[in-house]
DNA sequence: ATTTCTATTTAGCCAGGCCAAAATCATATT
DNA sequence: AATATGATTTTGGCCTGGCTAAATAGAAAT
């Protein structure tokens, strides 16, 4: 609960206050604590000083805590923000997918841009219209309209071992050439595998799913987050498991 | 047949940009010939200095054609430039009527934001799953992708006399409060009707729909554009009636 | 023809975001 | 303890797209 001392946020975050703060939402997931300048920096494409200068608003904004040469923590404030966006971003792959039917390895790119410039009465028109979607087409989960995620367990296919079965849940929205890959075999999120062999020396896998049986390794099995069999229990089913039913 | 002998346009137009063009574009339809710097300014809200200012740009950037003092006119690229955006933003307009209906009076809102930020494939996209339309939900015509348009010749409702019928065609978009007033008594473009009285003074008309006779005056009976019976044999049916047929 | 009014342009200013270069801090190594 | 290295911040510029105020050009009226 941070006391508003300072400046509160009012009328819509800009663009690039939307960018500076999913980036940051997504560092703390991974590296946990913290999240530097430089990595800000590389993330977003943007120079060092840059960052510096925008780290500086943000904390004036109320967005982030920042203590100088120690990176910065979104508030509540600022997490309140990235889930919003995050939202309105998966909602709007979704949307691209199943409405317009535009191919799943091109909505990042679109979402991207709309994000920022959807209402909050269009996003809950969407949601509504996909009937209130927990995840986007690469198994990323939705956060809700009140700002709640599920970020479900998951491991890399990479590390399973021959006999393992399980569920591959998601992967990452912005690769392209990899989505286009998994779409040219028909291997979505939802999909179940087992994995039949494993080449020493960090080879590429073999995993049979429903009929075919297909060879992964290096990034893709690296990319493809999944969830071993055991745990696989309580999954809910994918939007795009329904839609492809 | 313009020669490019000035900067030409690669990237994409900057929103500014295109709010500029399509306002020239609309404001070149009635006052014809050459369209002053007041006349835009107040058309975009603006103050006669910053459009100055940016007359001088798009004018370098060979979007429009400035003759010092005596207004600008669009060039051919520019025309093109107006075309497209006013394309997507009626294909939005009728896009988020039909797919997630939003009421008329609030995608105009929507359409302006979002106009700037769709991408030419989405756009298409939109355009064929609407069944490439010719018509907005206000019944304003949709230029095509290869930018042409039939703006169709109308009068306002208001000249009518006593005992004329015709077809209710257009609308603007861009006054909520009319089209929720119009949207309550289920009068939409395509409809037919036929003015029962008319009181004198520019006095409001009656006029019968369907089954209902509606009593329209003032601002609303200026704004509703018609087809009088006889112009009206090779109109097309618009989207908007299609869809509630 | 001169005045007067209005439209247009110029000039100077501001905020948002970016970059490049310089300065400063933190830390690991010797 | 001294120094080298890398991360961070500051400074100064740039570009876009707005603004105001003042200067100037054109149009209209006497």
């Amino acid at each position: 609960m941070s006391f508003a001392h300072h400046a509160e946020q009012t009328d819509e975050p800009s663009s690039a206050i939307e960018n500076y703060v999913k980036a940051i939402y997504g560092l703390e997931a991974r590296r946990d604590g913290a999240v530097s300048t430089t990595a800000l920096a590389t993330r977003l494409g943007l120079r060092a000083g840059s960052v510096s200068a925008m780290i500086k608003k943000l904390n004036a904004l109320g967005i982030v805590e920042h203590t100088r040469y120690h990176g910065v923590q979104l508030t509540d404030s600022g997490e309140r923000i990235a889930l919003k966006v995050i939202r309105k971003h998966r909602l709007l792959e979704l949307f691209l997918v199943e409405t317009l039917g535009l191919p799943w390895d091109r909505v990042d790119h679109e979402a991207e841009v709309l994000e920022h410039h959807l209402s909050d009465e269009l996003a809950a028109l969407i949601a509504e219209k996909l009937g209130q979607p927990t995840h986007d087409p690469h198994g990323d989960p939705i956060p809700t309209a009140e700002g709640t995620v599920s970020e479900g367990e998951t491991v890399a296919l990479e590390t399973l071992e021959p006999g393992a079965s399980g569920t591959f849940v998601r992967v990452s929205d912005s690769e392209p050439a990899m989505l286009r890959y998994l779409a040219e075999r028909r291997i979505y999120p939802g999909a179940h595998f087992e994995v039949v062999d494993r080449q020493p020396f960090a080879g590429p896998l073999s995993v049979r799913f429903d009929n075919s049986i297909q060879s992964l390794g290096g990034g893709l099995a690296r990319a493809m987050r999944c969830e071993p069999q055991d745990a696989a229990a309580d999954r809910h089913v994918t939007p795009a498991e329904e839609a492809r039913a």
